[in-house]
DNA sequence: ATATTCCCCTGGAAGC
DNA sequence: TGCTTCCAGGGGAATA
């Protein structure tokens, strides 16, 4: 589910719920998410620690203390925060509570449990800790550039649909604007990365930001499974112009050119063949 | 080295 | 109605 804009709205939807409050205890209610959870380390090294400042990297979130630890948060499919007073008792799918000493909480559930949250060593010099630092650059950083792409696509055979999916070649993309973008840049999804001229290169850096940046100012919302914060949904509803949209128009060309849906790398794209070349 | 395949987990929608 | 199958936006390990 969440992609960029979405792991960014919850991120500002989150920052007042946590900035300044300082953590009094936690609780972790099952054994792993997707990885084992070291409730050793959680419990040895939150409890005490102030939340400063929420970053996000590609779609990761770490929350910053003002101590050397942080917290690493990844949404996974299906993830998601809330807030509550600390006596409520855990929703369904509860899997993290986190308890702050001004008697509010945040909680994190997650029905698949392909979510993430673990400590993370915080370098003064570096916002980004070593555990991310294989993340490519985040698509609205200047190192996003259609020269950067050119130097990266030039070698590579793969379709530059599974090549946007790389979280090391550029962080934050999902399966959703993936397609997306790929549309808005009139790029075909199957083209091999090696095939795609500088001059295309430059339309997609000007589409994927221009389609992450509706995306956050529509509030991230795409579709089930999505809330920012407290099971808000969002007032808007992103314009997906072909993501879902199999067999109907295209959007560019009309009723004669159906949106065709393939397979790639395991995960559904969605294009149109007579606009995207 | 690079690119697919599989897997983790669960619920909902669709098909029979 | 009930059972089965497929699908889902994540990443990473295993495999080709």
């Amino acid at each position: 589910m969440p992609e960029l804009p979405e792991v960014e709205t919850v991120r500002r939807a989150l920052l007042p719920h946590v900035a300044g409050r300082c953590v009094e205890s936690i609780q972790c209610r099952v054994p792993r998410l997707r990885t084992p959870l070291d409730s050793a380390t959680l419990h040895a090294c939150l409890p005490g620690q102030t939340f400063r400042d929420i970053r996000r990297f590609g779609k990761f979130l770490v929350f910053a203390t003002n101590g050397p630890h942080g917290l690493l948060a990844h949404l996974g499919m299906t993830g998601a925060f809330r807030t509550a007073l600390p006596c409520a008792p855990p929703e369904p799918y509860e899997r993290v509570a986190i308890h702050f000493t001004d008697r509010t909480s945040l909680r994190f559930d997650d029905v698949r449990k392909f979510g993430t949250l673990a400590i993370c060593e915080l370098r003064n010099h570096s916002p980004c800790p070593a555990e991310l630092a294989h993340l490519g650059p985040d698509p609205f950083s200047s190192r996003f550039s259609a020269d950067y792409l050119r130097s990266r696509f030039h070698t590579s055979v793969r379709p530059v649909k599974n090549a946007l999916l790389d979280q090391t070649l550029v962080a934050g993309i999902g399966n959703i604007y993936a397609s997306e973008s790929l549309f808005r840049a009139q790029i075909s999804p199957v083209r091999a990365c090696s095939r795609i001229s500088a001059h295309r290169c430059a339309r997609l850096v000007e589409a994927v930001r221009a389609v992450l940046t509706q995306a956050i100012q529509m509030g991230g919302t795409t579709i089930r499974d999505y809330s920012s914060l407290n099971g808000n949904e969002g007032k808007f509803r992103i314009q997906l112009r072909v993501y879902g949209h199999a067999d109907s128009p295209c959007p560019r060309c009309g009723p004669r050119h159906p949106v065709r849906r393939v397979v790639q790398a395991g995960r559904s794209t969605f294009y149109c063949p007579n606009c995207q070349q």
